[in-house]
DNA sequence: GCATCGATGGTG
DNA sequence: ACCATCGATGCA
């Protein structure tokens, strides 16, 4: 099934086999760079939505000053402190939705930020930018807890960038040193990414 | 090409 | 008051 022929357009996922628990349950950094080139689907009210990851960031526990756990365990933030491979949503600035992965072990409160995604189907559906990426993908809060390892909201496999790049996590300039590690990390040849 | 700003609502 | 954002605006 090729899905479109346009110019430099992703046409079909290498082996459509859906990403298992022990994916998930690795560290922060380590998941984020294997996310790139992976495809999330959304099974919503009749509808798939898909794409391919190009944009993430890592969030490494409660003693990463950029990461919500920071705080301790929070009504908010509980899904972090879970075990890996559940969705963690929130709301930021009273409009967007930010999709996360929890990864790694329950406690270790670690979770990767999706950035920014090509879309499979619609090339002008907009997915750069972790706003516009839940948005367009129709992913909320009410998705906050899924299990990716269900039928609703999963990964399937997809060839990694032949290139990564990584830099500084955007908009936490508060988080102390920890605002300039660079735990970001984007496929290099994705004119997808948000901010190159 | 920048820098700045407002929308908007849950959280601590 | 702050915020893991975005699009519009103003100025160059």
């Amino acid at each position: 099934m090729i899905l479109r022929a346009k110019e430099g357009y992703y046409r079909h996922p290498t082996s459509p086999e859906k990403i298992l628990r022990n994916f998930y349950l690795r560290d922060a950094k380590t998941v984020a760079i294997d996310l790139l080139g992976k495809i999330l689907v959304h099974r919503n009210k009749g509808r798939e939505f898909r794409a391919k990851i190009v944009e993430t960031e890592a969030y490494l526990g409660p003693h990463d000053l950029a990461a919500h756990s920071r705080m301790g365990k929070t009504k908010r933030n509980e899904i972090m402190f879970g075990e890996g491979g559940f969705a963690y949503i929130f709301l930021i600035y009273g409009i967007y939705d930010m999709f996360n992965i929890v990864v790694s072990e329950h406690n270790d409160a670690q979770a990767v930020l999706i950035r920014a995604g090509e879309p499979l189907e619609d090339p002008d559906r907009r997915l750069s930018g972790p706003g516009k990426f839940a948005q367009g993908m129709h992913i909320t809060r009410r998705q906050n807890g899924v299990d990716l390892c269900g039928d609703q909201l999963f990964l399937i496999d997809g060839a990694p960038p032949k290139k990564i790049k990584k830099a500084k996590r955007i908009g936490v300039d508060y988080a102390g040193h920890w605002k300039d590690r660079h735990l970001r990390f984007y496929d290099a040849a994705s004119e997808f990414v948000s901010v190159s």
